[in-house]
DNA sequence: TATGAATGAGTGTTCATTCAT
DNA sequence: TATGAATGAACACTCATTCAT
């Protein structure tokens, strides 16, 4: 199993494509393998020949979340730009992470306690490093004068949980675009809502 | 059972409380009824003296949230004062109910879904109505000219997202009262990043 | 408890009328002592004031169809008669039996087998004593030349399925009497189904 | 599962036919799917990967009698006959299917109604043809002059009973055989027991 | 690789019965 | 006598997982 051939990736991915869409429904443990193994169009056993546990799927969708919004953040803050320029950049991206992948984020916001203990601590340590990414953007803009001195930690878990929260209500197939909410998640967070 | 003598009200508020506790913990799924029958000092089947099924343990814990939260609201809104006051007020009472109900809001956010399709409707009627009145808090501040024209309902998302993350992170035991956490949302709400 | 007062026999002929109401529709194991207790207006553990256990209701239940029903059988027998005249009446007072207690009928036949071992034993007693009288009556038909000869037993088991079957179908409040349905049942023993 | 394949028809059958045996025995409610797993030789819940329910093993057992049974009086009703031919084969056949099918019919009988409402109005439905069935030959007798004039129903009902309650006593294995019984029973219903 | 069949632990829930009050 | 609360065993059924074929 998963000897890294290419169909047999494709298969795979295939399972957990499947199952991101059953656990983003259903939840995890209202999903059964014979959901899985129904919807994948083999029985619930023969998933056995590709994976080790359900609890791998959990873990192979949390982890491209977890991995691509490490990236981002990584690549963001690797460019040069003002505080500005980085957090729209952070906010666009994650936005699209979200809208491009929703079942898998929406798994990954809500079922990642799912996984085992190890596992949900790789979780934590990830996020952590993430909002101190993202503090680390607010600090400097505060440093450089770009922002006006805010509590950082308070300020990075509200954009935190603008972002998070967004795979609860956000479909990329309505009227606004990602750019377009990104847009006017920045425009709020820096200008505010007072007049101008 | 259940005939409204205090004693009886008493036990099953206890009953609820502690099945909150292990939900918020462990998840609505993740918790049996011998879990709860153990937390409780009883055998499972004898929570079925007090209550009809484990469905209505969540519903218990859901309602509780749901109706303080439209009663926040239809106070809030009740009371005349600026939209800036009102939208203060509303952060206020959503960021004081997570903080006092900890484990009933996170159930709330978190296990809504396994309600019956019946009540799961109730649930969304009540988080219609809830939004609905944020967003006719931001609709009079912009008509009043408090606020600068912005997307209403893009507004309000952001802010409701912030608020509903809360329950992850937020503990009232730390350093940050939630007034002051309130406080500081507003601020940025209102006055946004940028220097003055 | 049973203690022989006229009240306490009343309260509990009650609740022996009430379990035999429910057993017949329900079935007995289909039936819990919540059922009768709600049935007779207290909770299902106040019954045990006044019974020993639910199988002691339904041996009352069927104790008192198989007491009345021998005692019909000795009562016809001692009573001189044709072989004729004393079949007519068995079928009559059998038939009486069941549309004058419906439910304890419906209990007698369907339910005797939750009996505990012991019970069941005199319950298979009482009915081949039973079988044994209205044997007799055949018999002596045919030695007095009243009845052809024909077989016995398997005569008596047609007998005794006609009127063990009646409880299925017979109500007493439909446009048949009792009178009138035993006696086309004995016309059709007797004389058959051939043209006079 | 259950798809047809013999080998699948075959297990399925055996099942069928333990649940049966002890149905008939302890009766529905009083067999425990464990007590089934025990005589089949696996655990309970290896059941559920031949069959959907409890139920479902009692809608088999009735079913198959309910199929004979119409089956047997449809075929009966279509062979052209006197009277009096067609009710010995209809007595013949019943007595035969009670005979090689005890336990199946024990539970016809002594169960249907533990099937869900549904399934209870079907086997309603198909006895009330069986017996509409029986009255047409009755009535066809009367009406040719074979049979003197009776009450068709209440007729019906004395065979029906005479039939339906031979599950309760007539074992195939004693030293009356099925034709003979059946022969008897019809001389009594068509002769009586009258002399000569 | 897939299947059919099984496992064994676990699920929510019901039940007859007990007993202190 | 009745109640409220509990017991402990049982129930039908589901589940993730295993394995011979």
């Amino acid at each position: 199993m998963a000897d890294g051939t290419s169909a047999e990736v494709d298969y795979l991915a295939n399972i957990v494509d499947v199952a991101a869409e059953l656990f983003a429904r259903q939840g995890y443990r209202g999903t059964s393998m014979r959901d899985i193994g129904r919807a994948v169009g083999v029985h619930a056993g023969s998933l056995y020949a590709h994976i080790e546990s359900k609890e791998e799927l959990l873990h192979r969708i949390v982890n491209s979340i977890m991995l691509r919004s490490e990236q981002d953040m990584t690549e963001v803050l690797a460019k040069p730009g003002t505080a500005t320029g980085q957090l729209r950049e952070i906010v666009l991206r994650d936005l699209r992470l979200v809208s491009e992948h929703r079942e898998q984020a929406t798994v990954f916001f809500h079922e990642w306690r799912n996984l085992s203990a190890e596992r949900q601590q790789a979780v934590i340590a990830s996020r952590d490093r993430w909002e101190h990414g993202l503090r680390s953007v607010i600090s400097r803009g505060i440093a450089e004068g770009e922002f006006r001195p805010a509590d950082v930690r308070i300020t990075g878990f509200a954009i935190t949980s603008m972002l998070n929260w967004a795979y609860v209500w956000y479909s990329p197939g309505g009227p606004l675009t990602v750019e377009q909410l990104a847009d006017q998640y920045v425009d709020l967070l820096v200008a505010g809502l007072q007049p101008r």
